[in-house]
DNA sequence: CGTTGTGAATAAATCGTTTCAATCGAGATG
DNA sequence: CATCTCGATTGAAACGATTTATTCACAACG
């Protein structure tokens, strides 16, 4: 059973050098077709398979890249995941995927063994707002793509959604829809994408020309359903409830929303709730969620061609920023119901009623 | 930037060996603390780090396993995932996520590549009914469990939930709820996920000596959202609706569910509908989704432990076949509304009336 | 004083590939 | 017939770690 065939033996098998069959694998076409056909019956007869790490070893670099994110759980999170495989498979590379849950510890190991796994490149969305990890592996020379990130390294990569648009579109939505006192519900502050929605909100407040303290935060520790249901049963048990909800993710917008809806609180009517993200269950949600959609597949994708491209020329590769737009898919959690609550600002803002999916 | 920097250096710089290097990172208590110290620093100054192919091409095994799953995008996957990832952790080992999208061909070249790897064991839910690749995969000495398959292997462990059980559950229940028009929304039948709980479907019809004319198949592609919103579109067409729809996981029962509530069929009053998974977002959905729920983060994480104890002591080990059991969970998708449609056979057995979540 | 024992460090062999300079054989050329 | 080309093949030297047998320094012991 453990027969670690090795190209040795294949060599000796097919009665030609060791070096001829590393060539029948990496050039076919300069070895002469006859000996080639006899390589591969070798091969064929051993079972032998190529040991990577020897490989490796020889060539210096892996042909894998690390994908590293926040939480695995997350659709927003596989659905880019899933960009990244495509275009990392077509330039034919692996991916490794890595779990963070958010945790800095966790990212630092992660990074840990990606380096030792001589990685191309990583794609990350960091947990750790220090960029202490990163920065190590871009002075040990991998190549790093930021995902979901603002610009703020020079030498490095970086793809993004306009997260701060994005908070302003939502907060927008639901000022215009004649919600004056509003919640936040959000992730850890310490994370990149809570900080920026947030300050998109209060831009959004600021434009209207409204007071800040029309939106109070509610901050929960993770970005996932847990965290919503928290929320959801810290607004119900508030004497006074706000009339509109607008969550940092649709993980916690659905958590918020379960816990309204068993407790019989109306949705839209007595609260109204916007999320972000536009998962694909955001759609299929007890009230179909309004959300700020992000082209997550393309995301990973545009990041990982990034860094494929990034380590095969390094030397003339410039550094790309990139930011896609995000944009404000409306559905029935925030809709006006024919019996507004207040019917001050009514504009006509709310065009782009996008449709189901 | 570019500075690959190896054992040799750090050994120069601490005017040691190499032997003693490998020595202080494998074995740090047979080398005297001065020196240890002396090393370490060194490997601080130059910021060493382990190259993991070198190690592993001399000490003959990686510390990784695989993990390949037919869809990372269903929930149940990632959840069974992270319980995978919690024990290979505890053990030191690290994973590689594989995603097949249920495509043999995609199965293969990510069981060639984790064979290159030579990863210390694998875990899958096969996508390949011949199981071919696993077969390879045994015969070259890695150790395999099979996730969600029946024991068919002798020499391989599998980890699954009696998928025929959670069939049978889930109709009994329906029947028992007076249906007698019963659709089954499944994946391809290829898939053993699908057979097994279109199996369990049959013998609650025969246990209720019904006939086997009662449930009627419908075959999408893929166990996924899309597949259930074509077939709740191929539902909507129909002349004659069956009173009851059985999907074959989730995501098809959240296509199918969406299907309904945006054509205003009403849920459960028109079309009960019951779903396989107990995902979290089940229970979020425009109707709280009954589903069978299965142990979902306890599988992967049984089956972590399994392959980590078989290639600890591959001799001794012995092959074992667990099977948990599934679980039904009632929610308001298929409950029973104030005014049946049809009043007979109506049991009593629906008591495990679960919570929410 | 010579022998032995012990803990610490070293030197060299090894893992399985890739790569590159060197070699070979055969046909083309002068 | 000697020489040159050129494609195909070979052999050996890396790659960076681990591991094992060996050496070394030095203290303990008879």
């Amino acid at each position: 059973m453990k027969t670690p065939v090795s190209i040795r033996e294949v060599a000796a098998l097919a009665k030609v050098s060791v070096g001829t069959v590393s060539n029948v694998l990496n050039r076919p076409d300069v070895v002469a077709p006859a000996t080639r056909e006899r390589v591969l019956a070798a091969i064929a007869e051993l079972g032998f398979v190529r040991n990577e790490s020897a490989r490796q070893l020889r060539s210096g670099t892996a042909r894998a890249i690390g994908l590293v994110v926040l939480d695995v759980a997350n659709p927003f999170f596989t659905d880019m995941a899933r960009g990244v495989e495509e275009a990392a498979t077509e330039a034919g590379h692996a991916v490794i995927l890595c779990n963070t849950d958010e945790s800095i510890a966790k990212e630092t190991r992660h990074l840990e063994l990606l380096a030792e796994q001589r990685v191309h490149g990583v794609l990350i969305t960091p947990a750790d707002p220090s960029l202490e990890g990163v920065r190590k592996l871009r002075e040990r020379g991998v190549s790093v793509v930021l995902l979901d990130y603002p610009a703020e390294l020079p030498d490095t990569c970086s793809v993004a959604v306009d997260d701060r648009t994005g908070g302003e579109l939502a907060v927008t939505h639901l000022l215009a829809e004649g919600h004056d006192e509003i919640v936040m519900v959000n992730g850890a502050s310490r994370l990149n994408q809570a900080r920026e929605r947030h300050a998109g909100a209060l831009d959004a407040l600021r434009k209207a020309g409204r007071d800040e303290s029309v939106l109070q935060v509610i901050e929960v520790p993770a970005f996932n359903v847990a965290g919503g249901l928290r929320a959801g049963e810290q607004l119900l048990a508030r004497a006074h409830r706000p009339s509109a909800v607008f969550c940092g993710n649709d993980l916690l917008a659905l958590g918020v929303l379960q816990v309204m809806v068993r407790a019989g609180v109306r949705v839209p009517d007595d609260v109204a709730i916007v999320g972000y993200d536009d998962i694909d269950f955001a759609a299929a949600a007890a009230v179909p969620l309004t959300s700020v959609r992000q082209p997550r597949q393309q995301i990973g994708r545009t990041a990982a061609q990034l860094v494929i491209a990034e380590t095969q020329a390094p030397e003339e590769h410039e550094h790309l920023h990139i930011t896609f737009s995000p944009e404000l898919v409306i559905r029935e959690s925030s809709r006006r119901t024919h019996k507004p609550k207040r019917s001050r600002n009514v504009s006509t803002r709310n065009s782009p009623l996008a449709a189901g999916r």
